[in-house]
DNA sequence: AATGGCACCAACCGCCGAGCC
DNA sequence: CGGCTCGGCGGTTGGTGCCAT
């Protein structure tokens, strides 16, 4: 509320991105790297809020982005790491190189969760959609079978979705021994090519 | 051929936590 | 120790394109 805006309202370009403005924020980039974002548009000469650039770039314009289609593979990894993480897309989108948690935010909300409903999946909970119904309309006890269902690969074997917001805590999975070893094709941050959360891909 | 509805992607908003002064 | 600033995250909205009727 009382908190000041992050760049004056005034002035500021909003929407879409011009290509001289990517072009403008992705030579500044490379010229003095990421960070100092708030203080960023008006070294860079863009009529931008500090958060825009940032997502701008992040989201879109960093050279180590994949884009394009998903992968089954990748499908089946995401819907793992949010049957163990819940919404935390950043967390997810540090498993998956070249994918920002933006985009997988997007491809869940539209594919994933359509494709999960299609099977009888409930989204939310990975449950089947029957026993997630049974539960919700007798929620007097937590003890029902976790009728966790996951996509062709299972590697964690630990269920309980992580965040749970009808469900029983009990079983769920304590986040700080979840085993993340879920990972594409990067067995542990190899640093040919860093997560996105890495510091700056020049310095 | 035109219109309406649906799906998808990009971007914005507000909140929270960490770090610094 | 407390307050302030910045960066980051998740949720939500808006705009555009495609498909069906």
């Amino acid at each position: 509320m009382g908190r000041s805006p992050c760049c004056e309202k005034a002035h500021t370009n909003k929407g879409a991105w011009t290509k001289e403005e990517d072009e403008r924020l992705v030579a500044y980039i490379n010229a003095h790297g990421e960070g100092g974002w708030r203080s960023l548009p008006k070294a860079a000469g863009l009529q931008r809020c500090g958060k825009s650039c940032r997502l701008r770039w992040i989201n879109y314009l960093r050279p180590d982005l994949k884009r394009g289609n998903f992968t089954d593979e990748e499908d089946d990894l995401i819907i793992n790491l949010h049957h163990l993480l819940g919404n935390k897309w950043s967390l997810i989108a540090g498993k998956l190189p070249g994918r920002t948690d933006n985009e997988i935010k997007n491809y869940w909300n539209t594919h994933i969760k359509r494709k999960l409903l299609a099977r009888g999946v409930d989204p939310k909970t990975h449950r089947q959609l029957a026993v997630a119904a049974a539960h919700q309309a007798s929620s007097s006890h937590g003890n029902e079978q976790q009728t966790v269902v996951r996509s062709s690969c299972s590697p964690e074997g630990s269920g309980g979705a992580a965040h749970s917001s009808d469900d029983d805590d009990s079983a769920a999975v304590p986040h700080g021994s979840i085993d993340l070893n879920l990972s594409l094709n990067q067995p542990s941050q190899q640093p040919s090519s860093p997560p996105p959360s890495s510091p700056s891909p020049i310095s």
